[in-house]
DNA sequence: AAGTTACCTGCAATCGTTTTTAGCGATAAG
DNA sequence: CTTATCGCTAAAAACGATTGCAGGTAACTT
């Protein structure tokens, strides 16, 4: 049996359909005790998609990123879902890195959701210009698509973190410090090496431009870049790693090449695990709320979809942690940095 | 502006909306060529809303997971994602293990998506009451609602998880081995635990019911069921942990206590992970593919979509792996267990 | 009792499509 | 010359809700 539709609910009580409509809307109505009998009776259920063509809103915001596999990605994404409350639901798409299916993806969101989260896989996303038009909100997160000006955004204060893991090396006494970097065309992976290089700058470390690799933020991305680091003739002896998974590469690489760490081979990676405790040895990291970013995401973009751009873009940044271990020799100071941020909007996010 | 509606294509080209309409749905009409051009120009989308309501579907599978930050949990979700190609997108909810959020977001879902991908933080979840009414295809991720029959599934091998986990540790002499279990009320839980205790009985070991643990597979729960495994009389000298959450825990656990893996503890954990071979020690798994569980799931949801409820519901079963590292001991033989499925759903999945 | 107010109701239009029905002109067949 | 067929088209009826408008009833006011 089909569902039961408003017309029926009314027929049933001998109203017109309007009446229970309002009933529905919260107004005060004569039969309600009636209506409601009726309404559990034949199990009736609003029809949403009705709905939604009438009122022009759909209750869904999309939130794009390149793999919800990626711890970082998948915090976010939790993050944002946790900020939207019951106002809004999710809709995921992860890209896989490829452009051509971003831009189909995104083209196909437009009238199936209200609003954007979006991590584009490339700053000079093509994606973008279907969207440009202004038809939907967008608040990016992580990376900012160059093109785009006009937009929100919330990042991390990767620059800092840049330098803080240099400064930390520098405190161990390292001066050949190498960076395995993102893609410098990628919003992190450039402020990540530009905080590297200040970094050096200003412990009067002149850069040597071998050290400092252009990688892809993959795994096997970092594993080449780090053997390409132990096959030097004078190779570094610390490596400040631009992400999660490129540290992972490396680690593999320096495990396989049998390159004790710390002793030979200091290490610093970026973003923060559950498991970066546990692995041999627990690794020093620059560490960012991705729950955070993700929170921040929604509620801007709430924001932007209640007021309309009648406000000028926001930019927020979240701050960066340095936390200790073992991976850089044994401990000393602990250093924050960045602009602080309230975490007040998440809820209690039991992160397991 | 808003947006162009059809009305105002026909008219600039000075057809029927009925032309448009078939044009777009590839019939072959007069001015195909005039109302591209004025498609176009207008910048015209169909309203998928409109669309949607005319239909009665929505493009939309709902993927419910406990929390989409658990690496095993979002590898379903991809996976799914992945199976689901471009006929559907993937509406995500994390329940945070909160069976009242489960209840009312799964209530919110109903007409709001053509199917559901199900894991259920609780068995007995009263959510699915709701829905039992079979107005909305649900297919069953890794654990099903007992009250449930009827429904598809797709598990894993669980049973044969906990006796390969069993029989690898045996295999290194050992004999009092413990387990830490999922809750014996969920369905991985309790496989894992019959598992464990039919290998036992296989090598003629007898149970000693204190080495079993029943825990809650979080971290914490994890923790705790080690350090009061560690504070007995007569400790085990091997552990079987349920799952991967708590594997961390029990990790943790160890190395608070300064007990040496697998010197003094041997361990093996459930559902493999990047870092798994570079944490110390690097851990031995039973492992099993999550990303073939969830398009598993979508492609048998896409099916019951496709053809509803003639035929009867299916029960599928994914193959468990001995991944073998050094949390053990040293390595032995290799094994595998459980009903073999092809793989070939999955397109190339590029894990990073 | 008449006038004013307040409150609720039904009617009908609307949201933007798809789909059914009937029709139209031209060609082919009888 | 009539009729059937073909290929397309316009008009209108859905789909299931919300909402502005006008009207009707009851309750107050004076």
């Amino acid at each position: 049996m089909s569902n039961a539709t408003i017309s029926d609910v009314a027929k049933k009580v001998g109203v017109s359909e309007s009446t229970i409509s309002r009933f529905l809307s919260g107004f005060k109505v004569r039969n309600s005790e009636a209506i409601k009998r009726a309404i559990k009776e034949l199990n009736y259920r609003p029809n949403i998609m009705a709905r939604n063509l009438k009122s022009g809103k759909t209750g869904m915001i999309a939130v794009v990123v390149p793999d919800v596999t990626n711890p970082f990605f998948a915090s976010v994404v939790r993050g944002a879902e946790l900020a939207a409350g019951d106002d809004y639901m999710i809709q995921l798409i992860s890209t896989s890195d490829d452009a051509e299916r971003e831009a189909s993806a995104i083209k196909r969101l437009i009238g199936r959701v209200d609003g954007l989260i979006y991590v584009p896989s490339q700053e000079n996303s093509s994606a973008l210009s279907i969207v440009d038009a202004g038809s939907l909100p967008i608040v990016f997160v992580d990376r900012v698509v160059t093109k785009a000006k006009g937009f929100d955004s919330v990042l991390a204060d990767n620059f800092s973190g840049g330098q803080l893991a240099v400064d930390h090396l520098v405190s161990h006494g390292h001066t050949d410090i190498a960076h395995i970097a993102g893609p410098i065309s990628s919003t992190p992976g450039k402020a990540r090496a530009d905080g590297y290089q200040a970094g050096l700058k200003q412990h009067k470390i002149k850069l040597r431009s071998e050290l400092l690799i252009e990688s892809d933020f993959t795994v096997f991305g970092g594993y080449q870049a780090m053997m390409s680091l132990l096959s030097m003739k004078q190779p570094p002896t610390a490596v400040f790693v631009g992400n999660n998974l490129m540290t992972i590469g490396a680690l593999k690489a320096l495990q396989e090449s049998e390159v004790a760490v710390p002793d030979q081979m200091a290490l610093i990676g970026f973003d923060d695990h559950e498991l970066s405790d546990l692995v041999n040895p627990p690794l020093t990291v620059i560490s960012r709320d991705a729950h955070l970013q993700g929170a921040l995401a929604m509620a801007t973009l709430l924001e932007r979809i209640r007021d309309g751009y009648q406000f000028p873009p926001k930019q927020l940044k979240v701050e960066v942690d340095l936390v200790l271990r073992n991976s850089c020799g044994s401990t000393c100071r602990h250093r924050k940095a960045g602009t602080k941020v309230s975490k007040s909007i998440l809820g209690s996010s039991k992160s397991s």
